[in-house]
DNA sequence: TATTGTTATACTCTATAACTATA
DNA sequence: TATAGTTATAGAGTATAACAATA
């Protein structure tokens, strides 16, 4: 589709999908060394910034709520979230992230080390850089969006 | 791990971040246009560009090889891929991409347009600087690694 | 009636281990 | 004996459809 693709830009194409690969063994492999899996270690990232219910996980996994149900049993079996009755809606259930679970998505995110391996080759000034070019080239939600995203994340908010 | 990481670098990971899940769900959707999976779609397009033993399918994937038996399957199921004996080696089989499969694995390209969308924001000078500090964040073997990768190949070349 | 979460089902991907046929 | 590919098995993620409880 559209104009048939310059060279500069099936380039930049493949690069962005090696930045991927990468991305995605990285984020597997942090996941793995707690002994979880990816969707797994998505889930349990966004319950320890705010508990949520399960229609809004599934939302921002991009996947059925029925998926959701397991994937959180599985974390449930672990201590590292629970499930909470809302108060104000008694069809809805909040997960939320135990201490153990919120400490558990810290170490998580410490040792995700994109930041040092591949973007420790650029100087900061190439870090702004490359910061402004991502950053139109995702539009204007981009700076609120993915501030500490996970690879499948890209909510549409709700 | 390693220092601290500054607020620039964790929003450039959070970017990149944003970008992963946007390249993938591109991926994902494009792939589901032909009824294909990620998985077979990524091995399709291995087999589009030249024939593979089942091993280097597996390397390139980063999967166990009798994961790649399943794939292959159903790949040829579909009349898109077929094995054949490799003169040299008894033991090994070639995976080689139909007639139809390359037909199909061109059009999985064709629909893959996150050269576009998002690309699209940027100018050309702006794609090229783009593009220079990912071959530099990914290191000299970037040049020939991605050329026209998919999420999850980052081959080790073999 | 509509919605939330769950269950039931089926398929794909994944790793591990055991097997076969070559080498 | 070592290697390539397969089979068998089990676990996890995924979508679809049907269901219970609540709104």
């Amino acid at each position: 589709m559209t104009p048939p693709t310059d060279p500069l830009t099936t380039e930049v194409v493949g690069l962005i999908g090696s930045v991927v690969a990468r991305y995605h063994e990285e984020y597997e492999r942090a996941a793995a060394e707690h002994a979880l899996t990816g969707a797994q270690a998505r889930v349990l990232r966004l319950l320890a910034e705010e508990p949520s219910p399960m229609r809004r996980i599934a939302a921002r996994l991009r996947c059925e709520p029925s998926n959701v149900t397991g994937i959180v049993d599985r974390l449930a079996a672990r201590g590292l979230v629970e499930r909470r009755p809302d108060p104000a809606d008694r069809r809805v259930k909040l997960a939320v992230a135990t201490a153990l679970g919120k400490e558990t998505a810290s170490r998580l995110r410490g040792s995700l080390d994109f930041a040092d391996e591949p973007l420790a080759a650029l100087s900061a000034g190439e870090r702004t850089a490359l910061r402004d070019l991502l950053r139109r080239m995702l539009g204007p939600a981009a700076e609120t969006s993915g501030a500490d995203s996970a690879p499948r994340s890209g909510e549409t908010a709700d």
